[in-house]
DNA sequence: TTTCTTACA
DNA sequence: TGTAAGGA
């Protein structure tokens, strides 16, 4: 028990097979092979695969995200052998970058908010009815 | 039935 | 990314 083959995944991490294959393929995730061929992935993948979901969603390039992927694991163990200053110069890049949509996404979710308000607040008495129907 | 690879839309 | 083909 704890293993499953990649139909699971997909469903646990609401990920397409074809994706999932493509992240292997791309060097994310490294999956054993059953016997008969079939990927073989363990728990600990479904929360890798988020991860990375996360992080392509915020716009990392899964070069970077490749790259980036050991500092993420389990075990604290950074390799801090293979932190090369172009490294640190690009996610430095990276990190400002998510700090920018982290902005706009809050003033969207604002504004959001504030329509929602309005909306809300609206008068639906009668009176206001028959004067908006005007 | 599910998965595999390769390849095309 | 989805889907098809052709196998196992």
């Amino acid at each position: 028990m704890g293993h499953m083959r990649i139909g699971e995944l997909a469903e646990r991490t609401g990920t397409s097979r074809r994706l999932l294959r493509y992240y292997e393929e791309q060097g994310l995730i490294a999956a054993k092979r059953s016997p008969n061929g079939y990927r073989d992935y363990d728990e600990r993948f479904v929360d890798r695969v988020m991860q990375i979901r996360g992080l392509l969603d915020a716009g990392l390039p899964t070069r970077i995200i490749r790259q980036i992927l050991p500092c993420l694991d389990k075990p604290r163990v950074i390799h801090f052998s293979d932190a090369t200053p172009e490294m640190l110069a690009t996610l430095e890049h990276e990190r400002d970058r998510m700090t920018e949509r982290i902005k706009h996404l809050t003033r969207n979710r604002d504004a959001v908010s504030e329509y929602l308000e309005a909306v809300r607040n609206e008068d639906h008495t009668e009176e206001a009815e028959e004067a908006a129907a005007l």
